[in-house]
DNA sequence: GTCTATACGCTGATAGAC
DNA sequence: GTCTATCAGCGTATAGAC
């Protein structure tokens, strides 16, 4: 079984190199997510991976090819938290996991500059976003009903806006944490708002 | 009365030079807007405008200058949208601004991308967005406490976190709004959050 | 006040030696 | 695979003629 980032396997003649690729993606995850993307450059990826702009650009033809690698590589990154328990509601997940950002603001300072930065016309991130919205959207929502289902969710509200409601309060929340992080309780707000919207169980 | 922007008063021997002046931030705002602070050039703003990138640091000399000019521009022209009926509510405003947002993208891009840019540590912009986030919150926790004292906010809900959260509910719409016009519904969002949270009166 | 000319650094990207 | 050398282009900003 090879895979196009791997395509030698572990013990492979493409270990090293995948394993410098690994390197590049975390270094350029560290700059971009301090940076943004147009404010972050090439040769400064390069210095913190230790190696020059130019053996990068073997590694990872354009700027925009690294962007993508960091966008993929991030949602990885960030379910290393803990192991999610196996049965665990989607209020506890939601929450679960803004605790975990607490203590990792470099995702969050990626997450939240790209997303906005690509919302510009040409931005190489646009795509990924558009459908990472849709894909949490759906998801969430697909939540919500379950919950109405059972009866738990407060009657009038709408599953779909719920799910835009939710995302927006959490990114929201995390752009006026990373300004003023003493002032924020992001998962306090998620907290809040998870209990007005979802009834106790039995 | 002399200002800063405008010392020789209206007809005075400055009039050109400020109109000058707002005719650049005018572009400014347009450009910043739509490619950010970091992806915009000074050359593409004295395009706009139709001068000289030189002729232009005549009248900003640095282009952080610039982008203070335009942030301090913003929040007249968000205003501008119709008369504010004298005896509103903050839920009511709320509505109303973000109605009129809809028609006006070009500012909703502008806040966005460098609200969440400005995080980074040398960005000029920091600290204004710091402030201004911070002036907001306070100002919503006031008319969540005002509704309070006449037993119109939801037992439970804390006037601080209720202020966070509708904020960041309205920047997260936003966003989501940017990057999917269609599928989000930014007023209906605010205002199911309102619903939730404000008792109805007599 | 407006322009041309220009300085000078940094950018992403290419060519080619080793 | 990694490097040095180098490219062309764009960025902000300055000097100085008119």
């Amino acid at each position: 079984m090879t895979t196009d980032s791997n395509p030698g396997g572990r013990r492979g003649p493409y270990a090293k190199s995948t394993e410098r690729r690994r390197a590049i993606v975390d270094a350029a995850y560290a700059v971009f997510g301090s940076r943004g993307y147009q404010g972050g450059s090439l040769q400064e990826v390069a210095n913190v991976v230790g190696m020059s702009q130019t053996s990068l650009l073997h590694y990872f033809p354009t700027k925009s090819h690294l962007l993508l690698a960091v966008l993929n590589r991030r949602d990885s990154v960030s379910r290393d938290g803990s192991a999610p328990p196996a049965e665990e509601t989607m209020a506890e997940g939601v929450l679960r996991q803004a605790l975990f950002n607490e203590t990792h603001s470099g995702l969050i300072e990626l997450y939240t500059i790209l997303s906005a930065e690509s919302i510009t016309n040409e931005h190489p991130g646009r795509e990924y976003f558009a459908e990472r919205f849709d894909t949490l959207r759906h998801d969430y929502a697909a939540s919500f009903v379950e919950l109405a289902a059972r009866g738990r969710l407060r009657p009038g509200v709408d599953p779909d806006r719920a799910a835009t409601a939710l995302i927006a309060l959490w990114d929201g929340a995390q752009l006026q944490w990373l300004h003023a992080p003493g002032k924020v309780d992001v998962v306090a707000v998620l907290a809040d708002y998870l209990d007005l919207v979802i009834l106790p169980g039995d």
